[in-house]
DNA sequence: TTAATACCTGG
DNA sequence: CAGGTATTA
């Protein structure tokens, strides 16, 4: 490992593997700009520095890299915890505020802190696995192969244009656009081997005016007007603040919003509100997950459409929230991951639950837990009743609170959110 | 409200 | 076709 600059020493926490699994949470399509640089060693853009990370059993270890000599350039902001460091037009900056490094890495607690932030810490993954197999069986058996798989806690912005980049893409694709978009687009803050690291673009930068043909020149195909038109939305709407702040807007109301941005769909809008927003409640629904539901959970939708209609979002939402309770997208992420070929033991064969799916059918008018039916129009509900078991660990279950969101012009007949995230 | 179809690019 | 979305009938 070799740094850009002056000295930087490996901190670490303690974190079990329980906990965390590297390999797992930083491979499975959530974030797409870590890598494994040296076995184990996993480097990446966080919070607007380049870290290095690797774990042993019991900690995770870390290293933050020195931001390399700019010229005339001041890119040393007081890292706020969560921000990422600004460098954005118009932000006031902090010339040479103290830094982890230029304090000589004594300033461990705040990388402690941006890490614990990003992977969520105080959730207590063990104990949502635990209650995820107890009431779904299926859920047991392929998650005992597949411990450590959580939720990232992503900067908004990032986290919002990196899935407008998914759409109709596989990830080796949507991987190589976003490195040539930050590349392209962002602040750059050192090398390593030979290898340069960009800060994630500013939405100012996205939505230059020239941007739309600097993406599709950088391949981006018809997703370079969504990336541009929605980052000028996104500053005439809410900034980059306003997107943060959706962090304390209800699951149904930040879909929505989200939603109205030109190249958000359901599905992009709920990967933004699992993995940046705060809405563990949030599944996002794509056709991989689809299968999943109808391959392990013989869920048969009421007409055997193709491809995931707006129906299929919404249904399959509300089924995985009703098994699984609040945090439904934090278990579809372990099953979703379990499923990707790269990390499947015997490719060909999916872990199957001896007995075949448990053979639940979205009928209308079938009530699980006795709470209340759908709304008129939305024959979402399911034969599957929730485990109290989950419902007692969460604290929170399925009080109904259905839909009434009127879509505001495009998709989005939002999901019956139920519980909340954190 | 529910279905088809085009949309960029690469394996 | 691929880890969708916008548009149109």
């Amino acid at each position: 490992m070799k740094r850009c600059g002056g000295p930087a020493l490996w901190g670490h926490l303690p974190c079990g593997r329980s906990e965390l699994r590297l390999e797992l949470v930083l491979r499975c399509g959530q974030a797409f700009r870590w890598r494994e640089r040296s076995p184990g060693h996993w480097t990446g853009v966080l919070a607007g520095r380049v870290w290095t990370l690797r774990q042993t059993e019991e900690q995770l270890w870390y290293m933050v890299h020195e931001e390399e000599e700019e010229e005339g350039s001041h890119t040393k902001a007081t890292g706020q915890e969560l921000q990422p460091r600004g460098r954005d037009a118009g932000g006031s900056l902090h010339p040479e505020a103290p830094t982890m490094e230029a304090s000589g890495g004594t300033d461990s607690f705040e990388a402690q802190q941006i890490l614990h932030d990003y992977f969520q810490l105080d959730v207590d993954l063990a104990r949502l696995y635990q209650a995820w197999g107890a009431v779904d069986p299926h859920f047991q058996k392929v998650a005992a192969s597949f411990p450590g798989v959580r939720v990232l806690r992503q900067d908004p912005v990032e986290c919002l244009f990196s899935f407008l980049c998914t759409s109709n893409n596989h990830l080796a694709r949507i991987t190589g656009m976003i490195e040539r978009l930050c590349r392209a687009f962002g602040h750059r803050l050192c090398q390593l081997d030979a290898e340069p690291y960009h800060a994630f673009p500013s939405l100012q930068a996205l939505a230059g005016a020239d941007s739309e043909r600097q993406l599709r020149a950088l391949g981006f195909g018809y997703r370079a007007k969504f990336v541009s038109q929605s980052a000028q939305a996104v500053l005439r709407q809410f900034g980059a603040e306003g997107l943060h702040q959706l962090r304390s807007t209800p699951y149904p109301e930040a879909r929505r919003l989200l939603c109205a941005l030109p190249g958000v769909g359901a599905k992009v809008a709920d990967c933004v509100c699992l993995m940046a927003l705060d809405k563990a409640e949030a599944v996002p629904v794509d056709t991989h997950v689809w299968q999943i539901a109808r391959r392990d959970y013989g869920l048969e939708l009421g007409s055997g459409t193709r491809c995931v209609t707006m129906r299929v979002h919404s249904e399959l939402g509300d089924f995985f929230r009703q098994l699984w309770g609040p945090y439904a997208g934090w278990a579809q992420a372990v099953l979703f991951c379990a499923d990707l070929k790269m990390f499947r033991q015997n490719p060909g064969t999916s872990v199957r639950t001896k007995g075949g799916p448990a053979r639940c059918r979205l009928t209308p008018a079938l009530e699980a837990g006795g709470q209340d039916s759908a709304s008129p129009g939305a024959p979402g509900t399911l034969c599957i009743e929730a485990d109290p078991a989950l419902c007692a660990l969460t604290g929170k279950c399925h009080r109904g609170a259905r839909r009434k969101q009127p879509g505001g012009g495009k998709c989005c007949t939002g999901p019956s959110p139920q519980g909340a995230g954190h």
